[in-house]
DNA sequence: CAGCCGATAAGCT
DNA sequence: GCTTATCGGCTGA
């Protein structure tokens, strides 16, 4: 698999029995596997672990349903034991009980309400005791299209449009919705447990650049280079336009 | 399409 | 008391 060239991620590995080709969205592929990434993967600084997670597929199980997508936009937030402390980073001031998970081991679920009414989830990175963490902020779907839909309050369109894959999750709120993920039943999971509901997994999707851009929605450090996201990928959230550099996948 | 605004409550000072 | 890592609806161009 590769990741595309236009709109949505690309899967390849089915496309040469039905066509010559061209490339096609990866949710009418075939995902449909993968391992979890090991801790190490998690124990890295979170600006090098967060272009890393591009590509890689969060898994929801519950009552046997499965509810997936692809990783297309995340942003790192540096703990506080970091040469310049960041001013975004819920984890600044040091632990408090809301982010309490940032200071424990890598590879476990941050899940935190704001604004009253939505929910956000990152991921922890580095060893226990220091809190970088990568927020995840949208998904390509790969899995459970019906059931976000549900969970979005949105009619299914079938087949699925990009408008309507674009609006299931591309934004952080928007896709703990999708997924059905809350702070009381999703706080600290563990993403890389073989049982957790929660899983993030590799399947060998291959992404070789990042687009670079500032983190959306914060007030303080807003020219800090720490959004990354798959090139052209339409469920990017926000403005299709960006301005941003590429690199490449540290 | 870009920009503004209100909803709504946990979390922290 | 004040802020907030958002979203969706509305306005105006």
């Amino acid at each position: 698999m590769e990741e595309s060239t236009q709109g949505i991620a690309v899967a390849r590995r089915q496309d040469s029995a039905t066509n010559s080709g061209a490339p096609r969205p990866s949710h009418l592929g075939t995902w449909d596997s993968g391992t979890p990434l090991p801790r190490s993967f998690y124990e890295h600084a979170p600006e090098i672990v967060a272009p890393r997670l591009l590509g890689k597929i969060l898994v929801h199980r519950r009552n046997g349903a499965v509810l997936a997508g692809r990783i297309v936009e995340v942003e790192a937030y540096l703990g506080p034991h970091h040469a310049t402390p960041d001013p975004a980073a819920h984890s600044h001031r040091g632990p408090t009980p809301r982010n309490g998970v940032l200071f424990g081991p890598a590879g476990h679920a941050y899940v935190y309400s704001i604004y009253g009414q939505y929910f956000c989830m990152n991921v922890s990175c580095e060893p226990a005791g220091q809190a970088g963490c990568v927020l995840l902020r949208a998904l390509e779907p790969v899995a459970g299209l019906a059931a976000m839909a549900r969970n979005r309050g949105l009619a299914l369109a079938e087949p699925a449009n990009v408008e309507f894959l674009r609006r299931l999750a591309s934004g952080p709120s928007r896709l703990c919705q999708a997924l059905g993920l809350a702070r009381a039943t999703h706080n600290g999971l563990d993403v890389m447990s073989e049982t957790s509901a929660l899983q993030i997994l590799d399947d060998d999707f291959q992404v070789r650049e990042a687009v670079v851009t500032p983190r959306i929605g914060i007030k303080d450090a807003v020219d800090w280079l720490l959004r990354f996201s798959l090139p052209g990928n339409a469920c990017v959230s926000g403005r299709r336009n960006f301005t941003g550099n590429r690199m490449p996948i540290p």
